[in-house]
DNA sequence: GCCTGTGAAGACGTTCACAGCA
DNA sequence: TGCTGTGAACGTCTTCACAGGC
């Protein structure tokens, strides 16, 4: 295949392929169709064929694909073959929540730094032993700690303040939990996880649709 | 305009522009033009033309819109004119954060009953003065508090066990903190807050640009 | 003059359908 | 035969460009 743009979505589907795969080998399946991967994923079995074919040939025709190899191949496409540090700011509820989950240590992101604005909380040695630090300190302990992927878990109100302290570093991707569109510059690329979007969308569907 | 399908990328708009009107009401503005409110959000003007004219003709040609009453139709819009009952079940770092968040509260969800499949939770008080009820409960409880979403926060293992049980209700509106898609029939929404999946988007544009 | 509302054009992503190969 | 890989067809969403109206 050409070289061509690759969509947003290829990429999130890749991450939930991945997710499936790492189930199946937990399960023992050793081989998997397309059409399988796709009833598990819920998505069309073409999808998988050309969202992988973006990046190569990974299958076997008359077969399918061997499903850790496929899973390794997918991990290296979306550069999870090494620990990303984060550095997270906001140690409310959600942040301590985050901090605390064990997915992320799994997938290979690792908390590197943690910050805070609230003076009472700074100083204080979290349960993984990390110690939050004031918000002021962010580009110093980010660079020491590099940190490579911004977390925001402030108000909404903060928010833009931090990703610009988190600009200044440079760190070039930031994953944002404030429910506020962040103004960045190209070469920053910024992910929103904002429930009450979703929850919105829900409540749509329940009235009209 | 006539009837047509709506995508569901306008919908998850219309909230990320509700949020940015709420922020100028706060700030005292009062008319605001579709370039105006598309910087705030990041989209393109003519998105938010285009947007709204699904759903009727809310500006003043020459003017824009009056913040104030178009917060109010979009608000409409996505049925956020009512309360809305949620029932959630998985107790953890993420689930107990999710309760003490504001965020719900003040746009309208209000959290109904709590679940946890960990007895040793069962019977405790939350902070919000709601119990956590066994799930083996969920069913009975969701129909005497009126639960109309459901929130999975439990492992990824048990999530389609928990969204059988919410069909059984039945629960017709998901939101799925799991990293695994569950698998729902036609008239059951889900929607997916995952955020290792937003985390490998982001590893993905630093590794590959 | 200015900004909305909207048909038409364009860009993009998904699905089909079949060729190619084990 | 069975399943992948892929150009072509299709459908959807976004952007343009301008008519309509304050």
């Amino acid at each position: 295949m050409k070289f061509m743009k690759i969509p947003a979505a290829t990429i999130t589907r890749l991450s939930i392929y991945s997710r499936a795969l790492e189930a199946m080998v937990d399960e023992g399946v050793t081989v998997v169709s397309s059409k399988h991967l796709a009833d598990v994923c819920s998505v069309n079995p073409a999808q998988i064929r050309k969202d992988l074919a973006y990046f190569g040939q990974f299958g076997v025709r008359g077969v399918g694909y061997f499903v850790k190899e496929l899973l390794f191949d997918i991990k290296k496409i979306l550069g999870l073959n090494k620990q990303w540090n984060l550095a997270i700011v906001g140690m409310g509820n959600l942040g301590c929540a985050l901090l605390a989950h064990q997915n992320f240590a799994k997938q290979g992101y690792r908390f590197a730094c943690a910050f805070d604005a609230d003076l009472m909380k700074v100083g204080r040695k979290l349960a993984t032993g990390l110690l939050i630090h004031p918000v002021d300190e962010l580009v110093r302990v980010c660079r020491e700690t590099n940190a490579e992927i911004g977390v925001i878990c402030t108000p909404p109100d903060k928010a833009q303040e931090i990703a610009n302290r988190f600009l200044e570093v440079p760190v070039k991707a930031i994953l944002n939990f404030a429910p506020v569109q962040i103004q960045v510059p190209d070469g920053c690329k910024v992910e929103n996880v904002d429930f009450t979007v979703k929850l919105d969308n829900l409540a749509y569907h329940l009235t009209a649709g």
